[in-house]
DNA sequence: ACACACACGTGATTC
DNA sequence: TGAATCACGTGTGTG
């Protein structure tokens, strides 16, 4: 059992204040002056304090430090490190998914408010969309968007009505909501509407010179895009 | 200037290994055998790898500590401890903030999908719902919901149309479904349509023994109950 | 016996 | 000068 360690601290206590005046005269042999073994003891008791705030410093941290369980010195630091550099990774695996979970809510910075707004609102502004890679790297809900019915019809001048309808799952409509957002249409409104598990999203959306049938082919490339990169991890 | 930190590497590898052979016949009046000086060279050497390692260590460690100002051995290991700590606090409120955050959109557990699904869905699951503290602790992102205007009438049987237009603005619709979930209403269907500066919520929930006015008065309340607890705080 | 880890005193160096 | 820090060799205790 690691005896010296835990009796380091009593021990340097202990020796503490009793050697000093017992060295006095001790080597006193080099110099008349006694003013050398006065330093000398002064150098002595200074080492000595120095000794005993290293070591209380390396009890701290060997406190703040979990699992430790060789009592070495070096492997104190040891340890220390390793933890640190674990908080290190852990630091940035949560900067990441905290990251991804904002930008799914704030990443249109004035509408945030939800999803088929964005939608709507992408229409005006066009800030840092980064729409490219839609799909979440973290792997986490993954879900399938199974697409049951999907219209696309010209219902006036320029105006083309999209209707989809699709599976309700997880994180669906947010999902729905990227893939309209990257298509970049000129949305002038977007109404989702939710059954017990069928989702309904009807969007009127100002065509430029777009195709119907393109349109409805990279809606469906967006959607099936979307759902491939990630099987289902949980 | 720093200089005794820096270049005790140089300085302990320098003197590593020219040592050990000018001190044979160094104290050897004791024994008549070299055993002893030889073990005692053993010794030294292997002190001081010994040393060697824990300044290496200590040496990583200031590596893996930011902002490392003073030089010291003893601030090393203080910086360290410090830097911990600190680690551990933002461990600790990065947590937090993370509970909150999924705390909104996971609640529900199954349907955390989107919202306005959430406040459909609450008519079939009454889970672990805690919609008593509606309004987020943090105090982050709170703009008040304007409600323009407000609809509460029966178009059926037990069937009561609410037709809400409240103003735009951030989390506006997740903060109404929060209210619509916390009345734990049963909804039949739920629609939220979004225009340029409006909002649209209509819904048909089955009323059971409500009066129209009590239940418009219940939404009103409970939305300026959640427009209350923080002004705005940014 | 032997390796390992430590505390100690000491001289040197720096500010 | 003087306080502070360091590396070093050494003795001691433990497994």
């Amino acid at each position: 059992m690691e005896n010296y360690w835990d009796n380091i601290h009593q021990i340097d206590d202990y020796s503490w204040g009793g050697l000093e005046e017992t060295f006095s005269g001790y080597y006193d042999s080099s110099s008349p002056d006694g003013t050398q073994s006065a330093a000398a003891s002064k150098n002595i008791v200074s080492e000595r304090n120095r000794r005993k705030k290293l070591n209380d410093r390396l009890f701290a941290l060997r406190a703040v430090v979990p699992n430790i369980s060789k009592m070495d010195k070096a492997s104190i630091i040891k340890d220390a490190i390793d933890y640190i550099q674990t908080l290190h990774e852990q630091e940035q695996m949560i900067k990441l998914e905290l990251d991804e979970l904002e930008s799914r809510k704030m990443e249109p910075e004035t509408l945030d408010m939800c999803q088929e707004t964005e939608v709507f609102m992408s229409m005006e502004r066009s800030k840092r969309i980064r729409s490219d890679q839609v799909f979440d790297p973290s792997g986490s809900w993954m879900y399938p968007i199974e697409i049951l019915e999907l219209n696309v019809e010209y219902v006036g001048e320029k105006i083309v009505l999209v209707n989809l309808k699709c599976s309700k799952r997880r994180d669906t409509i947010v999902k729905l909501c990227e893939v309209f957002e990257s298509l970049k249409l000129n949305i002038v409104t977007a109404t989702i509407s939710a059954f017990p598990e069928r989702l309904l999203n009807t969007l009127f959306i100002q065509a430029e010179k777009e195709d119907i049938d393109t349109l409805k082919m990279q809606i469906e490339t967006a959607i099936s895009a979307l759902n491939h990169p990630q099987p289902i991890t949980m």
